[in-house]
DNA sequence: ATGTCGACGAATCGTCGA
């Protein structure tokens, strides 16, 4: 069985200790971990914290914002970085990191835009850059069979994935256009894995750091593991892990880590 | 507008991004 875990940190400097402590909490037992928002440079990265823990580390890393990383227990092969050679300006936040995973699968690790709100040319990147990421993600389907794609993508699927469908009408991350994103990626041949496996349960990924929100469970699913059909029988168990974002010490990032059991071959 | 984090540059806070 190998798990598969994506976990936007929110600065991997700030969230080293956390990340170790739970990742012993857990036995060690996530062989693929995909982080985002690591807010460093490449040279910057903590590789041998990594090393130590088992890990060897694919790194697409960026001063201040942004940056992705794959770290695995399991041998990585063909790390691409980026989106390739089209789209410079698309390519200059760094959000985007693809590896072979012992030849088993191929694996994208992405973070999505946040887009600020309507009416900012933040929001309209967002949109951009979903445009990008979907041309990209059907020459990506076409040369790979089996094929995760996890992440923090910004974007709730829909009302089930809001804590106040009402509240947050319009606001960032459920906006009608937004989900229609979402659901071309899947349209693409892709499946949502935690709600393919619990279709009713309302489980969010993400919680606001203001007003005790993870306390009143006021949050959002905005993380996801998708997986190519071809992969669908292959997931056993999809898991949100609360512990860490309900520490107070050290501090947590505002999302929790969401992780997939899978049994390949 | 508010609330709370993290990074940064230039200070011991203000600004930006989430």
């Amino acid at each position: 069985m190998i798990k598969v875990c994506s976990y936007n940190v929110n600065s991997i400097k700030s969230r080293l200790l956390l990340l170790t402590d739970w990742l012993h909490k857990r036995n060690s037992d996530i062989d693929v971990l995909c982080l985002q928002e690591l807010k460093v440079t490449d040279d910057n990265f903590p590789y041998e914290e990594f090393q130590q823990l088992g890990y060897s580390c694919e790194v697409y890393g960026q001063k201040t914002y942004n940056g992705v990383a794959i770290c695995s227990k399991l041998p990585l092969s063909n790390a691409w970085k980026g989106f390739g050679t089209i789209a410079e300006h698309i390519n200059e936040q760094r959000r985007i990191i693809s590896v072979s995973v012992a030849d088993k699968f191929t694996l994208l690790n992405v973070y999505a835009p946040h887009g600020d709100e309507r009416g900012n040319p933040k929001y309209d990147y967002k949109l951009t850059w979903y445009e990008h990421f979907i041309s990209y993600l059907k020459d990506y389907l076409e040369a790979n069979d089996k094929l995760v794609i996890l992440g923090d993508f910004n974007i709730t699927r829909d009302d089930l994935d809001v804590y106040d469908e009402r509240a947050l009408r319009d606001t960032i991350g459920t906006m009608p256009e937004e989900r229609a994103l979402i659901e071309r990626v899947l349209q693409l041949g892709l499946i949502d894995t935690y709600r393919a496996l619990y279709p009713q349960r309302r489980q969010f990924t993400w919680w606001s750091y203001m007003g005790g929100a993870v306390w009143k469970d006021q949050g959002m699913r905005i993380d996801y593991i998708l997986v190519s059909k071809s992969l669908v029988s292959s997931i056993t168990e999809v898991e949100v892990d609360m512990w860490s974002r309900k520490k107070k010490t050290p501090k947590p990032s505002d999302h929790a880590p969401i992780i997939a059991s899978l049994i390949i071959d």
